[in-house]
DNA sequence: TCCAATAGTATCAATGCGATATATATAGTG
DNA sequence: CACTATATATATCGCATTGATACTATTGGA
């Protein structure tokens, strides 16, 4: 899904000026699936003005740059609606902790321990931080993508506490590798 | 993590060309956490050869280009030692499924039970694939990744054996929004 | 026979990320 | 009180990366 498309799904649930999007695909629950940048954000809004898919209505502020209000069109909504028909691409998931993981021989054996502790307070914070959204008020398709997220963070919890000794094994193995590498300051 | 320190983490595990690089993340343990492109795997084994990070041998073969054989050096082994160090960013997850249901309102009601029966499917499937890599020779750390991906492939297709009816209340709430404006306040 | 898949390297336009610039207000901290 | 961080808000720029495509040749299946 291209910048374009989730601006038109994001205006969709509501009005909002660019920053307002940028703040909704850093947190809430559109977190969980997606992410934005300025430089991708500002652009896309500009051609879906262009293209007559959203409008924009300034409002001025006090001591403040003015607000941008973008609001979806008709042709916008049936932009969206066209675009959710196709069937959604598979996920796409980045990880540099599992890439950590699969890299291990390179690391310190200790490193592995302390990738996995950390990641396990990650994930609980993670998981309350879902739960506190819960909390509030939400719409049911919103609701079930927190839902959704904290179960998987769950699993991924419950995994992880199961399943930190099994690479024990193979960090003793790379020990020997990173006693080696220890001596050449080459690093850094 | 960049493509560059990606490529370097794909040599430690073994010698490669820029197809099998392509295809490990494409496939196998490593598409579960990472993707890349030939267009960005050539230059960035290119960019390594400059600073010495990898070598290269080339191979000639029958009817077939020559085949680039990559190998890591001592230096390369460095490198990715002391990006390992740094802890590791967050996870980037992104999911035109989740997209599709948040902005449920803009499809069909219908279109909202076809995407989480595929979805379903689609999981199924995926965990039968990553069960069927274990059935061969892997690394510990290997054998981890799939394991964590296996637990939460199976979380998220439980969690929507469980909650799929949980959506239809929304999609015949905004049916009925179409068929008729007035309708008793929704109840949970 | 013909099409799809496999094995390889390689490039390019368009897209998007990350950092930064520009202003100002407020809140917390030493 | 000064100083720093955070929040509000728009916008641009260099660079990394994607997705598609080009080129060539073999193998396997319908």
């Amino acid at each position: 899904m291209d910048i374009k498309t989730l601006c038109l799904g994001i205006l969709s649930l509501g009005d909002a000026t660019g920053y307002e999007i940028k703040k909704m695909v850093a947190e809430g629950s559109l977190s969980l699936f997606s992410e934005a940048s300025y430089g991708s954000i500002y652009p896309a809004l500009g051609k879906l003005m262009e293209q007559g898919l959203v409008t924009c209505r300034a409002m001025a502020q006090d001591k403040r740059p003015d607000k941008k209000v973008y609001s979806l069109t008709e042709a916008g909504r049936g932009e969206l609606t066209h675009s959710l028909r196709k069937d959604p691409d598979p996920d796409k998931n980045r990880s540099e902790f599992l890439a950590a993981i699969l890299f291990c021989e390179s690391v310190a054996p200790e490193r592995v321990t302390t990738l996995i502790q950390d990641r396990i307070v990650e994930h609980e914070e993670k998981i309350t931080a879902l739960e506190g959204l819960l909390a509030g008020e939400m719409t049911p398709a919103s609701r079930f993508v927190v839902e959704y997220g904290i179960a998987t963070q769950k699993a991924a919890l419950k995994f992880l506490q199961t399943h930190q000794g099994s690479l024990v094994g193979a960090a003793a193995k790379g020990a020997a590798i990173e006693l080696k590498e220890v001596d050449t300051p080459a690093a850094k």
